[in-house]
DNA sequence: AATTTGGAGATTTTT
DNA sequence: TCTCCAAATT
């Protein structure tokens, strides 16, 4: 009971719910995640062992700080707990029990970038165009639908378009060619556990035992895949809490869908609900603020929240000229903070909706000496040099994967071209070995002797580390094997400020390897591997006294004292893309939202008047979510300038005046651009090769105009203006 | 086979 | 603006 006693009455109240299906829906701050924490500590005072409890979260460092709060709660035990986001968790059972499947333990973990490359080489090989076909729309097509649980044969059934047609075609031969490589893509780390499980029912017995208690945070973001999931492991015992709320559902890009909300209403119809009311983290401005703004959107569970905290300051607004000025406000806003207040460089985030927006508020910081940390962004180990070496390890545990083979064969060059692989590629799929094993035995094909001699140099090094694997300790194979391939020494003797900057980032490789050995009780590579690939974008983020800055979608879950919200326009909040489609901006709503109540004490919201983009100029209209935000929770700090007054304030008339005359400008603008072909958003136009289109967007002028055009036929593109010869219809 | 070059595309968000 | 890829050059 002890446990319990730093939650109030109502979070008590779910936390010690402790047996049956058990649903929290409440809004933000109001502790879901303290519960779920409290929860387990209290299931382990029941005496409920750790090894039967699964607690599920949305990064991994949010398992690491929920474990650390148990183990302060209860002492030793937690360690034991199985906590990991979906992806570590079930990579960790598909390690053990991969084999009933088919797979290999040292089975492979593809990233994006892996199974992007993958799909355009099958493309390749089906002679589809990717200049005509996307490689990338192809590959979101396939995400989408195994999240979604669709199978290839189901696709066909549902494909009507070429694109779609192809895509299944792409489909089916990706999911062998993955079998093949014995690799596994993001998606797979949720379905191949489903396959797992319905396929042999004693191991879904074994784990349905194991974890007799699952827990589920931020449970409005999960997919089907991950639904079905857990409903399988939690059939037997049906004790399973999750914990969400819908209006911070901002990942349906993944396939995230609310529908499992409502749908774990219908199929657990013992469900206990449980609602959470008192938002402990913010002001009361901040919080009427947000719910002012969340208001707008339509189809919402019902919540109430409220607070006891201080009333606060109004959320600011900062109206600036320019990117650079935003930075620069910003940076003029955290000195006042930083002197007035008690403040702490880490008590700051900056937040944004795309990553690109960092790098004005970067200069912006830099040049006062601010001390800052990106989290997520371009991750390390996402890397061109950091990947080619993760080839290495990969190829030296699985010589299956064909993609980190063909990856680091000819690099660093050594004299294996593009006909001697090609070569290579033509055997390997007569004789139909695996190419590994067609190097090895290259001797008797037809090709030059040096290349041969080359081949065979570079087989007898990925075997020799495979041997080494288990004779010396991973740090020094990591070592050595960069030695020996030599790239160290290439990257220093090119000199430039880039390859200096890739040499640092390799030896942080050996450096977090041999970390990693020291930390792990059983190192093993492959585990070291996987790590890495899941990686979540804050999960480095640590307490060193800087300030933050990161997406939005990255701030889920976390709090600060005080939140800058950037770039609040048209266009960015909410993303020009989601515009046509009321769904999507209501999820920029949610995003949005979800930043909001990020803030304890302090909000500010800046919106730029023209941002630079692909070095160009381009002209902002103030998001709509300005408007949104009740009038007496705002203050708008605007720099007196001509600007202001082409531009008056936006938050100062509440009706929709003041957005049309936003939206006029904007037409203007764009009517401008493109007079002679009368072309804009909207119009529908004839392209010789492509057919019937619709203009999506409009963007630069003159002969630099381009518009991204929907066609029909192949879905959309990109064309420059002038070229283009677009027909109105 | 390796290196250089020019042009196109990219910025949605992430496991 | 930067990064990737195909084509051209060495
Ligand atoms: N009963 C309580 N007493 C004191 N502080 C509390 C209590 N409940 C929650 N808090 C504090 O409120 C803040 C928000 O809690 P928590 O992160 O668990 O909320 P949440 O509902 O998960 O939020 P979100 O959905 O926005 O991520 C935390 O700082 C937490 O310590």
């Amino acid at each position: 009971m002890s446990v319990l006693l730093k939650l109030n009455q109502a979070q008590q109240e779910a936390a010690k719910c402790i047996e049956g299906p058990v649903m929290i829906i409440a809004g933000a701050g109001s502790g879901k995640t303290r519960v779920l924490t409290h929860r387990i500590a209290y299931l382990l005072e029941t005496g409920i062992k750790p090894y039967q409890i699964l607690a599920l979260t949305f990064t991994n460092k949010a398992a690491k700080e929920m474990k650390g709060r148990i183990t302060q709660l209860v002492g030793s035990g937690a360690d034991k707990i199985w906590a990991g986001t979906f992806h570590s968790i079930f990579a960790r059972i598909l390690r053990n029990e991969c084999e009933q499947i088919g797979f290999t333990k040292n089975f492979t973990i593809y990233d994006s970038e892996d199974s992007l490359n993958l799909i355009k080489s099958i493309m390749k090989d089906y002679n589809i165009s990717t200049q005509q076909y996307n490689p990338k729309a192809v590959q979101s097509k396939i995400s989408n639908s195994k999240n979604a649980l669709v199978s290839p044969v189901e696709l066909q059934k549902l494909s009507h378009t070429p694109i779609d047609v192809l895509t299944c075609k792409v489909f089916s031969k990706y999911q062998l060619r993955l079998f093949q490589n014995n690799s596994m893509d993001f998606d797979d780390l949720l379905l191949k556990p489903i396959e797992l499980f319905q396929k042999n029912k004693i191991t879904l017995e074994k784990y349905q035992y194991r974890f007799q208690f699952l827990n589920i945070d931020e449970f409005q973001d999960t997919n089907r895949a991950q639904y079905l999931l857990i409903n399988i492991l939690a059939e037997r015992y049906k004790n399973l809490c999750i914990v969400g709320d819908d209006a911070q559902s901002i990942y349906s890009f993944r396939g995230a869908d609310i529908k499992n909300i409502l749908d774990f209403q219908k199929d657990y119809e013992e469900v206990k609900i449980f609602r959470l009311e008192q938002n402990y983290r913010s002001t009361k401005s901040i919080l009427a603020g947000a719910d002012g703004v969340i208001k707008n959107n339509s189809n919402q569970i019902k919540k109430t929240l409220w607070t006891d905290n201080e009333i606060g300051e109004q959320i600011s607004i900062l109206e600036t000229e320019d990117d650079k000025e935003e930075g620069l406000q910003i940076v003029a806003k955290i000195q006042k903070e930083l002197l007035s207040q008690t403040m702490n460089l880490k008590d700051i985030a900056i937040l944004y909706r795309t990553n690109s927006q960092s790098r004005s508020l970067e200069d912006a910081l830099r040049r006062q000496g601010f001390a800052y940390e990106i989290v997520g962004g371009i991750e390390f180990y996402r890397r061109k040099e950091i990947k080619d070496i993760l080839a290495y390890l990969r190829i030296i545990i699985n010589p299956a994967d064909e993609e980190s083979l063909l990856r680091i064969i000819n690099f660093p060059t050594r004299g294996i071209g593009d006909t001697a692989i090609q070569k290579v590629i033509a055997i390997s799929r007569n004789t139909k070995k695996g190419l590994f094993e067609t190097l090895k035995q290259i001797i008797s094909a037809e090709l030059p002797e040096r290349v041969k001699n080359s081949i065979l140099t570079f087989c007898k090094l990925i075997e020799k580390y495979n041997q080494l694997q288990n004779k010396i300790s991973l740090s020094e194979l990591g070592r050595t094997l960069v030695d020996e391939i030599g790239i160290l020494k290439l990257l220093k003797e090119e000199g430039t400020v880039e390859s200096l900057n890739r040499w640092e980032n390799i030896q942080e490789l050996l450096s977090a390897l041999t970390e990693y050995c020291d930390t792990k009780e059983e190192p093993t590579l492959a585990n070291f591997l996987e790590e890495v690939s899941l990686i979540s974008a804050t999960d480095n983020k640590n307490e060193d006294n800087k300030i933050t800055l990161m997406t939005l979608h990255a701030a889920k879950g976390l709090e600060f004292q005080i939140v800058f919200i950037t770039g609040l326009e048209e266009g960015l909040l909410p993303l020009s893309q989601t515009l046509q489609n009321n769904d999507e901006v209501e999820e920029e709503r949610r995003l949005f939202y979800v930043g909001m109540t990020r803030a304890m004490k302090k909000l500010y919201l800046t919106q730029a008047r023209f941002r630079y983009r692909f070095g160009e100029i381009s002209y902002c209209v103030p998001s709509r979510f300005i408007d949104e935000i009740p009038q007496n929770y705002v203050n708008v700090e605007s720099k007196k300038n001509y600007y202001s007054k082409k531009y008056s304030k936006p938050t100062q008339n509440t009706d929709s005046q003041s957005s049309e005359k936003y939206f006029s400008q904007e037409v203007e603008e764009i009517d401008d651009l493109t007079l002679s072909t009368k072309i804009k958003k909207g119009s529908l136009v004839f392209h010789d090769t492509f057919g019937n289109g619709r203009v999506v967007i409009v963007i630069g002028s003159g002969e630099n105009a381009k518009v991204t055009v929907d066609f029909e036929e192949i879905g959309k593109k990109n064309l420059l203006l002038m070229y283009a010869n677009l027909k109105t219809r």
